[in-house]
DNA sequence: GTAATTTTAAAACGTTCGTTTAAAAAGGGT
DNA sequence: ACCCTTTTTAAACGAACGTTTTAAAATTAC
């Protein structure tokens, strides 16, 4: 009961790492077995189903993010000064970095996963994440809000969706939009380097003006 | 040989709601053929294969849009004074929603459809559309270019890409968007309002000041 | 009306999938 | 050493997949 530590570790980072690059309907049993060098009825031993290891994929994920998130943006809300909506954005650097001790391209196959998981199922993922980390999303919109009080919750709620979709777009592609970038203007930039350029993008975004009533 | 008009389009029509409803690969021929009220075999016979329809069913929402584009965008181009952002991405209104009447929220599928086929295959449909439609795609960044010359060729790049990843998932996951919006604060809002709520979030990050050099 | 062509239809093909089974192997406690 | 639990293994299961085949039906051309 000391927990082989091996079997269920190995087949969660063949697993993720394939999700990541084909999907999870593309990604089959024996490919991830395989690839982590474990018999193909572990899984199902393991995890009990290929649907449940898909949830333990993204959980382990989550619960590395979640309490550093969490962290870092009740440390924004606690304290006396007004935060920028960058200082905000700025929260969820590290967080992801993180990711990347977990294991290679973590942060990565997270943003591809959290993209899957919301266009793949039937918004089975929001489900579980809003009621384990319920506190983490409210003091999202909490600092958002005490960055940009002029919001109200209406705009905060699509802008919020809005860059999520940014992130999770170009985090999730980021290894197309660098290799065309290397490609075409010899541009060379890490997944640091990609973060920190979308966060001005998404603080302008998260910034827009609303005086445009109808239009 | 004066087209029998019925097969072919009523598979296209079932596939393509299927597909963006359910992926590519969660699709599968029984299940468009049966919606469809058409014998399996149809399938390979019209079309060859299932990859084939895939790429019929994209490429028929892309001939309807891209020249509908490509005239606004020309005509912005053309004319004498200074385009505003808003007024280049405003160009794209139209010719989403003309999308609508081809098929049934087409405008909601093609963007799916779109992510979809950024996301699930290798680069493919990137490689199709920049190969039939680059005039297109040139124009795009002409008017960009014209309404803020300031933007250097990589940051126009770059915040393209930004622009394409919160369309397409905003559009893509329209639907549950707009459910909880419905649910949340009882907005309701079809998808001609969601696209002119998030042109101004749009503008407002491909308008994004570069002068914070570092960070 | 008949022949040639195109389209539809039913059935089967060979693969691959997730899962289950049943037995062997490994580990731990006393 | 022994028993008991946990884990690994190889093999097979039934189901679903895309595709192909073969023949019937429908359409077109003359």
């Amino acid at each position: 009961m000391v927990s082989k530590l091996d079997t269920k570790t190995r087949i969660l980072d063949a697993a993720e790492s394939l999700f990541a690059e084909h999907g999870f309907s593309d990604t089959s049993l024996r490919l991830i077995t395989t690839r982590a060098s474990v018999n193909l009825a572990s899984v199902n031993y393991h995890f009990g189903s290929k649907k449940e290891l898909i949830q333990a994929v993204i959980a382990r994920h989550l619960e590395l993010f979640m309490p550093l998130l969490n962290e870092k943006l009740t440390a924004l809300c606690a304290q006396a000064e007004k935060p920028s909506l960058l200082d905000v954005f700025n929260s969820f650097v590290d967080p992801l970095l993180a990711l990347e001790q977990q294991s290679k391209n973590g942060t990565v196959i997270f943003m591809q996963l959290l993209g899957r998981s919301y266009t793949d199922e039937q918004g089975h993922l929001r489900w579980y994440t809003t009621t384990h980390y319920g506190e983490v999303l409210a003091n999202i919109t909490k600092a958002l809000l005490k960055a940009n009080p002029a919001l109200s919750s209406q705009e905060l709620f699509w802008r919020l969706h809005f860059t999520l979709g940014t992130a999770v777009f170009t985090m999730g592609s980021s290894g197309a939009l660098m290799d065309i970038a290397k490609a075409d203007f010899n541009q060379d930039i890490d997944v640091e380097g990609l973060i920190r350029k979308v966060i001005p993008y998404l603080a302008s975004g998260m910034n827009t003006s609303t005086e445009t009533t109808s239009m």
